[in-house]
DNA sequence: CGTAAACTTGACAAATATCAAAACTGGTGG
DNA sequence: CCACCAGTTTTGATATTTGTCAAGTTTACG
């Protein structure tokens, strides 16, 4: 039994039924979107399909590596806990989104299950392997890394220098988007918050107590509406991005 | 005449001397440390120094890459900044480390020399052609990618959570461990702050006052010994990492 | 020297954290 | 079906940290 096995009293291992990668919903994002019939064929051989309930541990820090995993359906934070119990959030994990670090025997965060989670593993030592032979699953592996590496970056620029409200708008944006690439939140059903005000607060570098005045204030001012606590509407998509203090161009268009 | 070389006046291009390789002092971490003779030979065909002096623009937002790069010498900042004119450094690239994203023909931020600096820079285009076909080279890459990445989950935890305090130990230690591994600070120099309070402020996202005292307190407190304003050197090691907020093992043992 | 840039220092303001309590919500078992 | 409980969220009062603004001071360099 694995360390991530008794970590995780509730993940469920599915090790025969490997669904067929042909349908699966990631296979045109994720590490494995640009290998053909037969290296796909080879990344079947090491996969297995995991499942975790909101709140499991995935991956604890200094855990013993021995999966890689890209993620197919949920959420899955990603955080470093100081000494004292200060928490921050270091990223968000959606679908097609990359877990772990090759060549490296351990990571250095927590991964946590913030809604039910799907992940499609890899043994990680095998996955190596098809690394150092299969140029399209490396290459594709370093975009996805770029990509991370980009997103850290504007998160950076979030942290040191957004105000609440800018942070809290930039979350709410980030989850319109990736709601919608997710093909989730059908036109007008409503969106979601994976997250607890809690978790919010430790993505955005706030306390819950700010998370939750100015996602009110937004509320009040009639930018969003909240069906329940968990899920709401955007009404007023270009207030939300002005209050975003990103750039004016881009965001709202695509 | 490309971009770079209309907003770099000073930058000096010297295409004909081509320093040898072997005489490298980033041989051995840079994104070509991986590859054999033959493959240095390759890389060799499309490299060519450049030097900037301290100050000059590098890259600009938006600028069109031709060129991506390793840092052979001295120090550059990788910026953001926001349409009202707050920046967040998101990155401080010193020698081995890379700048420039293959695939893409524009990058998201500001580059600028904050000492004078040299770069080995391969044209864009043909460099993407190796890391399509030397492994080692996009290998090599993929690995500084994703330490790039864990440094920038690092400096999130930094600008989340650390107080002013714990941001300027943390700052400076690093300077301390980077100038160790750069062979630098020959035991009793003193070290060198590469950038401006300024600087340090928008890398830490505080504002030079701020960064200014608390540099202040820590000279104060007998931490920290100044020669000038840019030199310095660690009286109490064990006292600065301990107000780094970082975990105690591992810090001051290597 | 003289001047501009970099840095320091002080007084005060503003944003956000902290602490405390109340209100809400979803689920459970009677 | 209802009441209750624990966890989550909201709200309010206050404290703290850091930012802002405004002088000064030092330093590097021409």
């Amino acid at each position: 039994m694995t360390l991530m096995q008794i970590k995780s009293p509730n993940m469920s291992v599915d090790l025969l039924s490997r669904p067929k990668c042909s349908e699966c919903p990631i296979r045109h994002r994720a590490v494995c979107s640009r290998c053909d019939a037969d290296e796909i064929e080879q990344l079947e051989q090491i996969k297995s399909y995991k499942t975790f309930a909101a709140g499991d541990p995935i991956l604890w820090r200094g855990d013993d590596l021995t999966y890689v995993a890209s993620v197919v359906k949920g959420v899955a934070t990603l955080s470093k806990t100081m000494e004292d119990g200060r928490i921050q959030m270091v990223g968000l994990l959606m679908p097609s989104d990359f877990i772990g670090r090759p060549n490296r025997k351990t990571i250095e965060f927590d991964v946590v299950a913030a809604t039910e989670v799907t992940l499609c593993c890899f043994q990680r030592v095998p996955f190596e392997r098809l690394l150092a032979t299969v140029p399209h699953v490396s290459q594709r592996l370093l975009e996805i890394a770029l990509d991370e590496l980009d997103a850290a970056r504007d998160w950076m620029l979030l942290l040191g220098r957004k105000t609440a409200r800018e942070k809290i708008a930039t979350f709410v944006e980030m989850m319109v988007r990736r709601q919608h690439v997710d093909g989730l939140g059908l036109d007008h059903e409503p969106l979601v918050l994976p997250l607890t005000r809690d978790e919010i607060s430790n993505y955005l570098g706030l306390t819950l107590e700010t998370v939750s005045r100015q996602l009110n204030a937004l509320k009040k001012e009639g930018v969003l509406q909240f069906v329940d606590r968990r899920r709401f509407e955007v009404i007023d998509m270009a207030a939300l991005h002005a209050a975003s203090g990103d750039d004016s161009d881009g965001g709202v268009l695509c």
